[in-house]
DNA sequence: CGCGCAGTTTTTGTCATACCAAACCTGCGT
DNA sequence: ACGCAGGTTTGGTATGACAAAAACTGCGCG
């Protein structure tokens, strides 16, 4: 029974779609592993090179994790597994001449804005968190690895003030994106104190309640932190 | 030659990463078409399966553009094509209970930020730019169609003002990404009306170059749209 | 000389089969 | 009980085949 492979589209489509409902069903819970290729080309009658073709297309969706020779394992996805799916693209984007700067400037606004909402709007709880990450971030002034941690999650604190999912997995894109760059970039214990004595100058900001203060203190402490990816990198 | 597949990993990925770099290297221009798979398959010493999965993963990741029966079209990756290899996974998320409420209150903050960037640094053009929008999109208050596009429009406007070329590219993906949810919603000339004088506030705050006054502008209209949304779908 | 249409050639999508090597499972020996 | 050796799946790749859609070709017509 050669199928005849005209009707709307491929038939690996279909697959493709009954996948993802099952997968958005629940029929296949997450974590658990795909039914064996064979299996499933008896189970809904089409080739292998369809399931392969199937498997793989999730795989790019993020909706499964394949390694090279296991079992496709399937994966719920997050907003980090969306942006994840953009990673490839944004990695050959930074490349590109102004790409650093582009996604660092986005980088700035957004900030810029989570810093109002937090001097605005965060509670006693969310002010303690970031005042231990600020001590963390203290202790580690001598220790540059320990200080590149700390400075990392100092900023997530404030992606996680308006308690939005979206946001914590942004934060973790713009740091897997952009610390290849940071990482190459010397750190000296002089410019941790500098550092740290920004992120203490946002919190004493937010402390006031102050968001024009904040915002600036922010600002001020990105643009000093592009000073110095520029002079890095002498990329203008 | 029944190759071995075993070195580091499979012989896809690196059929994969060559046809990435010829992308990126111009030697595949973009809007031209990939050879054809036997040609490949020659060129390359590789079987056509692996071809076809390495044009399959290529269209995934948004570097090619694969119609169903045509040639697979090079496409050099804007930035856009970053945020649409999120797609699927974001169109999955949104189906989740509070998957629009999030991405809305995340349009809402970025919106909020730029409309204050707008307020502090638009120069002339952009402010006629506005102006005009502005005038369109009243003057198609009676037309429901007109009046989203040219809704759209305005909105467009503010996402070009930081001349950062990701931004157009997100409010692409937002549009995308929110429009089956919008298209769905009633829209009468009086509630037109009560949106363009929203847009007309948000624009004389800016007029007056008030910061403070344009985000509020900005908040009150898309809270009141997620109003509009919320009674529309019934979901909190 | 240009243009449209029919027939021919490519090319893609799919199927089937085969093989290797790595992962997995099973049972045996200690 | 436990570990290891061997057999058994299973994924990755190669090859060959075929139907249908696209691309190409050349012919006839204006």
């Amino acid at each position: 029974m050669t199928a005849p492979p005209s009707e709307t589209s491929r038939a690996a489509d279909s697959l493709i779609a009954t996948f993802e409902r099952q997968i958005a069903d629940g029929v296949l819970k997450d974590g658990e592993a795909l039914p064996p290729e064979r299996e499933i080309v008896q189970t809904y009658g089409v080739s292998r090179t369809v399931v392969r073709e199937a498997v793989l297309a999730l795989s790019n969706k993020g909706l499964v994790e394949a390694r090279p020779r296991f079992r496709p394992v399937v994966r719920k996805p997050g907003y980090d597994a969306a942006l994840q799916a953009a990673g490839s693209v944004v990695n050959r984007l930074l490349n590109e001449p102004s790409g650093v700067r582009n996604l660092f400037d986005l980088r700035i606004m957004m900030e810029a804005a989570l810093v109002r909402e937090a001097a605005l709007f965060a509670d006693k709880n969310q002010i303690s968190r970031l005042q231990q990450a600020l001590a963390d971030n203290e202790r580690a002034i001598n220790d540059s690895a320990a200080f590149f941690a700390t400075d990392v999650a100092f900023h997530s604190v404030f992606y996680e003030v308006p308690a939005n999912p979206v946001l914590p997995s942004i934060h973790k894109a713009y740091v897997n994106w952009l610390s290849k760059h940071w990482m190459k970039m010397p750190r000296f214990p002089d410019r941790n104190r500098l550092n740290y004595e920004a992120h203490a100058a946002i919190f004493d900001a937010i402390l006031l309640r102050d968001p024009d203060l904040a915002e600036k203190a922010l600002r001020d402490h990105l643009d000093d932190a592009w000073q110095q990816v520029r002079e890095t990198f002498n990329t203008p």
